[in-house]
DNA sequence: CATAAAATATACCGATCGGTATATAATTTC
DNA sequence: GAAATTATATACCGATCGGTATATTTTATG
């Protein structure tokens, strides 16, 4: 069960965790934080060693929140295209699903860090490696299952499939425009039904 | 031919795009700027209506530079798919080419700005729609000479291929893998060897 | 070459930045 | 219930922020 303190830092995390995904880490200040919460700067730095700290925190939540989403549509699912298909599926449609303000927390993270903030960098890379091998892993299952074809390269598809929902997710989301995300998610699901 | 004036605007643009595309909008600063250019404030807000100016011709500098190597390797390239290959190629090894630091600017700026700056959000999405357009229109052109397969979608092929090649620099560039990027790539490849 | 115009340097501004120290309030412990 | 401990609020800090006004330098013009 959880103290006063914990209770608090767990606030703030969740209140501050959307602006980090929308605003950036440099785009996001203290005072951002203390709008957000209400509170002030001694229950900041009471709970967090510093802005940075916040920062990590705000992102391991953002992700647990995709992953949660994930895992709650991929427990009904029991072929492995089927599974493959809830990605496609939960990133077609995130307004229907309790993804954080500002989209793809990996994608925001990565684009904004990969220079700047090596912490928070190796986070997004961490996140984007663990998903490939979860794809991986599921794709070589089909394939051991006589589900997909035995020529297919697991690692080269799971990369293909994740470059494509980001690259869809970040052009439908610049530009407005929804089909163009649709017509990206489209193509991965006709990759995915050609693997068997 | 240019006057002082000009050729000092142009500098500092030159100075401090790279900047622009390693920190983002949010992360630099004017002084940044200062540093870069060894000029003075007086000096950019002279030649700039604010930072928001410096940025915004920062960017055309950088969609500059990609269109340059760009269309320097589309030259030389007679068949529709070779121009198509000329994207993955590119991509692939813009270490190889006079690409700006920081990476794909349509990229980091679509990424950074899609939620905070409507302007710089309107420039990367223009480039977007701006590079649907265009492989759009070849990959028509390429159906229209015999050259593809007469059932490809051309707009969804386009948004595919863009969708592929900015997930891959994304997930390499953050991971440090570049075979994560070459494996998106190779999948490009063969996606338009398989157009006809 | 002198003067006017333009460009850049310098000084300055209020606001905000991330963070710390101390006071006060809330919670925990005995 | 009082005292100790912990958590949060407040005041404060130096640094940096984007930007402006004015002084100085450089360039252009006649």
């Amino acid at each position: 069960m959880m103290n006063k303190a914990e209770k608090t830092r767990q606030f703030i995390i969740e209140k501050t965790a959307p602006i980090f995904n929308v605003k950036g880490f440099a785009g996001t200040s203290i005072n951002d934080m203390i709008q957000a919460t209400g509170l002030t700067k001694g229950s900041i730095y009471g709970n967090f060693r510093n802005k940075d700290d916040v920062a990590l925190a705000a992102f391991d939540h953002n992700l647990k929140m995709v992953h949660k989403v994930i895992r709650h549509e991929m427990d009904s699912k029991d072929s492995v295209k089927e599974k493959l298909m809830v990605y496609v599926n939960v990133y077609s449609n995130f307004l229907e699903f309790p993804f954080p303000d500002g989209g793809c927390p990996i994608l925001n993270t990565s684009t904004e860090a990969d220079d700047t903030h090596p912490e928070l960098r190796q986070k997004a890379a961490d996140a984007i490696m663990q998903w490939k091998s979860n794809l991986q892993a599921l794709i070589k299952k089909g394939m051991d299952d006589r589900e997909f074809h035995a020529d297919t390269d697991p690692e080269q598809m799971a990369l293909t499939i994740i470059a494509m929902i980001e690259g869809g997710i970040m052009m439908a989301k610049v530009t407005g425009k929804l089909n163009y995300r649709n017509a990206v998610m489209k193509s991965i699901k006709k990759m995915i039904d050609d693997l068997g």
